[in-house]
DNA sequence: TTTATATACGACTAAATCAGTCTTATTTAT
DNA sequence: ATAAATAAGACTGATTTAGTCGTATATAAA
């Protein structure tokens, strides 16, 4: 409960990785999974999440590779975590998946609005923590 | 990602019960089982939770059932996670029952103390908000 | 003392989610 | 042409979560 998944992790890394790169060339997907032994192909996912949502630009072919769009002081946690996951709620009745909300319990919950606000406050974390922090 | 688990959300509601309650009886699992359509077992097994943290006290038998042990404003909801849930940790790596711990990446990474502060924080939230806030 | 009502507790199963792999297509520098 | 790289989706196995079942024990009241 409550824990992030490995992607999630995967693209802190990512993004770290990015943000301290001087060297000159693109990081590739291939060289962060190296570096943090972690499988290329997931990596490859995070970093293509990573372009869709305008984080990062991609550069196909030899000698291709990403770059950081912004500074990693103005690229929050958040930023990374909407990236890459689609539903990082804390109850299923705010995830946005569920077309029409699933919960049996919708009609008849009390804890929903407090738990709004606990969704809120997780994110504001998440918000207040620039990739800058975690370098 | 970082969802509560139904466990904990049923023990909000029967938290919040019992402190709603001043009917003179005790609370029993069934009444909280029938009143949010919530699987009698479950809640069972919530309420022998909070026994064992001494959240509540608990009386057996024909006319028995539960009872705070503390005022509402004084149980915060850190209290009845930690109730229920074994883990609540946002990282494999600071869960407890991993006798030690299984993370193949634990040597090489460079998010993990970030990651401790990102847990103390979202811990912080659910220890600032009280049984009573929620009522 | 029998019955009904309640907590206590552990084992089990089904469903859902997550992590990782495989495959194929496309782009581009050399 | 070839090699190196991104792009994207389908598939599988492992893990976690949600819920059920069964049995034991305690106690109020008929
Ligand atoms: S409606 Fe209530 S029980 Fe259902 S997911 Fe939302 S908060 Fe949880
Ligand atoms: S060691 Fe790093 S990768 Fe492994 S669980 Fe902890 S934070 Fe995540």
């Amino acid at each position: 409960m409550l824990k992030l998944s490995k992607k999630t992790e995967y693209a802190f890394m990512a993004a770290r990785h990015l943000a301290l790169n001087n060297s000159g060339h693109y990081s590739t997907a291939k060289e962060i999974a190296e570096n943090y032994r972690i499988p290329y192909q997931l990596v490859a996912k995070v970093l293509q999440n990573f372009t869709k949502s305008e984080i990062v630009t991609s550069f196909q072919g030899a000698k291709g590779g990403y770059k950081l769009n912004r500074s990693p002081d103005n690229i929050s946690l958040i930023d990374i975590i909407k990236a890459v996951e689609h539903n990082y709620q804390v109850t299923e009745c705010m995830q946005q998946n569920n077309s029409r909300s699933t919960c049996s319990h919708l009609d008849c919950c009390k804890i929903r609005d407090p738990l709004i606000e606990i969704q809120r406050k997780i994110e504001n974390v998440f918000e207040q923590t620039s990739l800058k922090q975690i370098l």
